[in-house]
RNA sequence: GGGCCUGUAGCUCAGUUGGUUAGAGCACAGUCCUGAUAAGACUGGGGUCACUGGUUCGAGUCCAGUCAGGCCCA
């Protein structure tokens, strides 16, 4: 194709896209012009939209489901900036926490805190240090590529000491208010990395696991003979055995069996578990009673190795027994389970530690001694075998928490750890999230609104080494405590400076461990040293505490914090209930007695084609770069944005997102490449009106097209703009995709002559302006979710004739709807049209008669009178699109038309409730004619049915047209399209000529012309095709820019071709006569 | 065991306050259309709306229960 450019006023647009080089080229453009940059320096002063980034680890490479938040977070911002709002979109990485060090011990071969002490705390940390970054770039150039923008540059770094002390001066306020604490607890404990977990890190890792299950006698010191029957999954818990719980009105019984070495026994156990501890076993009740009957019952301690302080062994009673599983007598070992400390707490029984914290027996467990805990339980069912207190032990298989790193199991460890008192701000945590506009809703009163309804404290202590220390130093003597606020502070009580800059030559400290670790000072009551607790606090806080610490506030940027408090928009994945959309709500809330976000969308997790978890050990990642490279970042986000809501779980695939370059993509890409095409060609541009973009003269009020498109448009705009304030993702994407599908499939179809008739009138203005408009205003409401396309489409439509426009679509103003454009009842009698031609083609399939064959006349029948208004004013547009030469609606007095009635249920059930049946029975009965003349005439029809007269309204019934006889039919509900299929020698010689031009036009593109380029044609053909040629010759010579038409054989030198249709024959040259 | 969510065509998803014959795209087959189109139009095959029961004149939709999957909590 020969383009002449120095008379074009856009830049030539393949019909073929090239998505990634056309991808890559604008994020060239936006780079060289610094766009992000300038989004965010020209909004400066506007209103603030506030955008809190959720920190990512970068010690892993990002995958698609970083993608997926990424694509969610950046849509918002862009809007709101097209808005005119400032937006900081300040990026942040959250560096501190026991994945990291996991990572560090991987490498260095570690597989307990002993190696990492010895190896070097300080060694170690450095270590963490710089694997927080080690796949940063990584994530620096998806987050390029995709679009995300946001400030990387200046992100916030959570173990940069400013972050730090602006958490200590959190805890510390936390501490002055008295809601940290020091509790003993029973608390999930992973043995291998020596550390309590919380309770959202122990919802990471539970899977199945497979445990003894053991039945174990308890002999009653009172009754011979007679034991408890108790049941765990935990024989290594024996040891720790103080009381046995019953439920004080279950139903227990003793029972009576043989044994198999001869002789018999008694058990006691609750009734309804007889079943199942002994399936298919005669058993003979002996005795049967209430719980509470067992109060105080003592039995022979199992083990002795530590001897109790208290009164032990005997039956105690609780409410939490249940008889699911097990005997219905619970073993209690109040080390072990927080239920059983709660007993502990109630009865005062004494608390056995018979573990120590790396979960080896402690050396008084002489038999086991130093061994850990799970390996130990063969060989102490083994003991109780040989002891005869063994009933019988087999496995069990149920889900069981495991660390959620190093996949060691957990041990429930009671342990003295530091707490933050959220419970009692409950009402507080609840009232605020009330507020809070949560995507999807049922997150608000569902997952998030119950976790908070059952708040417990936050057990904040980690006994770890990379992380923020908890700021507390305790006196080694009397155990006074004090928590240090900031590092001024901190220097105050240590007699020397420490706030200065911690690296080169700076005095100050470093804030992690070791080195806060060596700092100590005289306790004031008893002149102690004050030495720093173990502890270091959960990462979780680290990134709840963001708000306030990204800026280093108290200490400086009060204006920024109170600016950029609350968030307007914060967005991430479900399994941050617990995570980071907890602790950001939990810590202002204590705080500042205020949410920490007013909008979120909660993202459901990405799952592979088969609807399996992606994940590492099951190999079915989709690499996010495969994706990319192939579809492009606008598909890949477009993908997300449209194809599930955005709280659902989604299957995905790279041909997925394929289908959106196909279906969507490419669509637009080619109304836009036409109307580049032609507009160049006629040279059209807009006009630019004070400063304002308006398109060439008033527009067309002649054109229905036009005006049924931009009503459409300005409906899109307003559809769109609601969807973005109510943060509806699907419905500001969804949409646009259908209007495309409009524009291309029905505006530009039946707009196509238009823009190629030579005279440039004010139809043909209209048109373009039409076309213009609607592409440029796509352009900016795509923006937001494909900001490639969009770009590229502005700066050819809008730019390229425009210098003074705003330098990038992304720095446009979101476009307004012009309300006086939008008609609905346009709209609708629009698609009224377009079902109309559905039948008619419809129709034209089953009588065979294919459309490049005119047809007399179609007739139409519709539901009421508007719609037969609708009919007959775009007449012109049916009769085009289904090439007949004339429209017209069926009538009852001349065309043989017969008619079927259909009682609507919706109306006449709301109406008549329980009596629709006998009516719709009754309309049915009578005749369909008479009933429909009633009908039409609109008089209301009287109805007998069930004993009582009723009268039957014409919006309560569907009539049904059929036609008889001389045309081919296809009808949908009341919608009836008719063909005439008899055809005049007229018609087919008409039929004939269109054939040829068909053929005369691909020849034109196999000759390679240009569009506009004119041509000399040369045919030689049998007579029925030279009558037909002749009759139409007009017709034939402006479809095809013939300039010369010869009934000649065509010289040396022309595209020539042969074909034959209809039985007649031709052969037909061309020459290129001159170019446009 | 408890909470929340999901279950509609081979696949990805729509389906309004309960109301006519449950739709779209992809994929498959055929026909047609095409001087923007890698596209489009029409037709066809493909559904016990997870299952069972209930409410109702009427249930994909409301209620109860069951099953399956996901996430979360024990």
């Amino acid at each position: 194709m020969t383009i002449r450019l120095e008379t074009k006023m856009f830049k030539p647009v393949s019909s073929k896209l090239d998505v990634t080089s056309m991808e890559e080229a604008v994020l060239r453009f936006w780079k060289s012009a610094e766009i992000f940059k300038k989004t965010v320096e020209q909004r400066e002063g506007g209103p603030e939209y506030i955008f809190y980034e959720g920190p990512p680890t970068a010690n892993g490479k990002p995958g698609v489901h970083h993608v997926l938040a990424r694509a969610f977070k950046d849509m918002f911002p862009r809007y709101k900036i097209m808005r005119g709002y400032h937006v900081s979109r300040r990026g942040g990485w959250d560096t501190h926490g026991l994945p990291v060090e996991i990572e560090v011990e991987k490498q260095l071969g570690f597989t307990g805190k002993g190696q990492i002490e010895a190896y070097g705390i300080d060694k170690f940390n450095e270590l963490c240090k710089k694997s927080v970054f080690a796949y940063i770039q990584d994530w620096e150039k998806l987050t390029d590529r995709i679009a995300f923008w946001v400030d990387l540059e200046d992100a916030y770094v959570t173990y940069t000491n400013d972050y730090i002390e602006s958490v200590w001066w959190i805890l510390k306020n936390f501490w002055d208010k008295g809601l940290l604490y020091q509790g003993y607890k029973v608390v999930p404990y992973c043995p291998r990395c020596g550390t309590p977990l919380s309770d959202h890190e122990v919802a990471l890792g539970y899977e199945d696991a497979t445990d003894p299950s053991v039945f174990v006698r308890l002999p009653l010191v009172e009754t011979p003979g007679a034991s408890l029957l108790i049941w765990t999954t935990t024989p290594w818990t024996l040891p720790g055995n103080v009381a046995v719980a019953a439920h004080p009105d279950v139903e227990y019984v003793t029972i009576e069996r043989n044994l198999a070495e001869g002789g018999s026994e008694r058990l006691i156990l609750a009734k309804l578990l007889l079943e199942k501890v002994f399936p298919g076993e005669e058993v003979k009740i002996v005795d049967s009673f209430k719980g509470k009957k067992l109060k105080g019952k003592r039995y022979q301690p199992l083990f002795t190795f530590m001897p109790p302080d208290k009164p032990a062994h005997y039956v105690v009673l609780g409410d939490f027994v249940t008889t699911e599983d097990g005997t219905g007598l619970v073993h209690m070992a109040p080390a072990f389970g927080a239920e059983d400390m709660a007993a502990a707490m109630e009865f005062n029984l004494p608390v056995l530690m018979t573990v120590a914290p790396d979960g080896a027996f402690l050396p008084e467990v002489t038999p086991w001694r130093g061994m850990w805990v799970k390996d130990a339980d063969p060989l102490i069912i083994q003991d109780l075998q040989a002891r005869g207190l063994l009933l019988k032990s087999e496995l069990y298989t149920h889900t069981y928490p495991f660390c959620w790193r190093c996949h060691t199991p957990l041990l429930y460890y009671a342990r003295g750890t530091w707490y933050i008192r959220t419970s009692q701000f409950k009402d507080r945590l609840v009232a605020l999230n009330q507020t809070i506009n949560w995507v999807p809703e049922h997150i608000k009163t569902g997952r998030f609104g119950n976790w908070l309804e059952n708040n417990v404290d936050w057990a904040l202590g980690r006994e770890r080494y990379w992380g923020t220390p908890l700021p507390v130093w305790e006196c080694a003597d009397c155990k006074h405590q004090e928590a240090v606020g900031s590092r001024c502070e901190l220097s105050e009580k240590a007699g020397r400076d420490l706030s200065g800059p911690s690296t080169g030559s700076g005095q100050g400290l470093e804030l992690h461990r070791p080195y806060v670790d060596n700092v100590h000072w005289n306790c004031p009551k008893c002149s102690g040293r004050m030495q720093r607790v173990p502890e270091l606090i959960d990462c979780w806080f680290d990134s709840g505490s963001m708000p306030v610490a990204q800026w280093h506030y108290p200490f400086e940027n009060e204006d920024k914090f109170n600016e950029q408090f609350p968030a307007d928009y914060i967005c991430e994945a479900v399994d941050q209930t617990r995570g980071w959309f907890y602790s950001l709500h939990a810590i202002s809330t204590l705080l500042f007695d205020s949410v920490a976000y007013r909008n979120v969308i909660c993202l459901g997790h990405i799952q592979d084609s088969e609807g399996r978890k992606m994940s590492k050990s099951l190999g079915n990642i989709v690499e996010p770069w495969d994706v990319l490279r192939v579809h492009g970042a606008d598909a890949l986000r477009w993908y997300l944005y449209t194809a599930t809501p955005p709280g659902n779980e989604r299957r995905f695939s790279g041909d997925l997102v394929g289908e959106v370059v196909r279906n969507f993509t490419l669509t637009l890409w080619n109304v836009y490449s036409f109307f580049v095409l032609y507009a160049n060609l006629d040279e059209w541009k807009p006009t630019v009106d004070g400063g304002q973009w308006t398109v060439n003269g008033p527009l067309s009020t002649v054109s229905s097209l036009d005006r049924w498109l931009l009503s459409e448009l300005n409906t899109l705009v307003n559809e769109v703009t609601l969807a973005y304030e109510t943060y509806d993702v699907p419905g500001a994407t969804r949409p646009i995709e259908v209007f495309v599908e409009h524009l291309s499939t029905w505006y530009l179809r039946r707009s196509r002559r238009r823009f190629w008739k030579s005279e440039s009138d004010t139809d043909k203005q209209a048109a373009y302006s039409t076309l213009y408009t609607a592409l440029i205003t796509l352009a900016k409401l795509l923006a937001p979710a494909m900001p490639f396309l969009a770009e590229e489409l502005y700066q050819n439509l809008v730019r390229s004739v425009d210098p003074s426009a705003p330098e990038s679509v992304h720095l446009a103003e979101w476009p307004l709807a012009d309300e006086a454009r939008i008609a609905e009842s346009l709209n609708h009698d629009m698609a009224l049209v377009m079902k109309m031609v559905s039948l008619g083609h419809s129709a034209r399939q089953k009588a065979n008669r294919k459309v490049r064959q005119p047809l007399a006349e179609a007739a139409f029948s519709v539901g009421n009178a508007d719609e037969r208004h609708a009919v007959e004013a775009y007449a012109n547009l049916i009769s085009d699109e289904l090439n007949v030469k004339k429209v017209r609606l069926l009538n009852a007095s001349t065309d043989a038309v017969t008619y079927a009635v259909k009682p609507l249920p919706k109306q006449l059930g709301q109406k008549y409730g329980n009596k629709f049946p006998a009516i719709r029975e009754a309309i049915l009965k009578m005749d369909a004619e008479s009933v429909a003349s009633t009908l039409l005439t609109g008089q209301p029809l009287t109805v007998k049915a069930a004993g009582e007269t009723f009268d039957i309204l014409g919006e309560e019934v569907e009539i049904h047209a059929d036609a008889k006889a001389g045309f081919a039919v296809a009808n949908d509900g009341a919608y009836l399209a008719a063909l005439v299929t008899e055809l005049t020698p007229e018609l087919i010689e008409e039929g004939l000529a269109r054939e040829f031009v068909r053929r005369v036009q691909d020849l034109r593109k196999s000759a390679d012309l240009d569009v506009a380029d004119r041509i000399k044609l040369f045919v030689v053909t049998t007579p029925g095709l030279t009558k037909a040629i002749t009759a139409n010759q007009d017709y034939i010579t402006t479809e095809t820019l013939t300039v010369e038409l010869a009934f000649a054989a065509p010289p040396a030198g022309a595209v020539a071709v042969e074909d034959e249709f209809e039985a007649e024959k031709m052969k037909i040259g061309l020459l290129k006569a001159y170019s446009a």
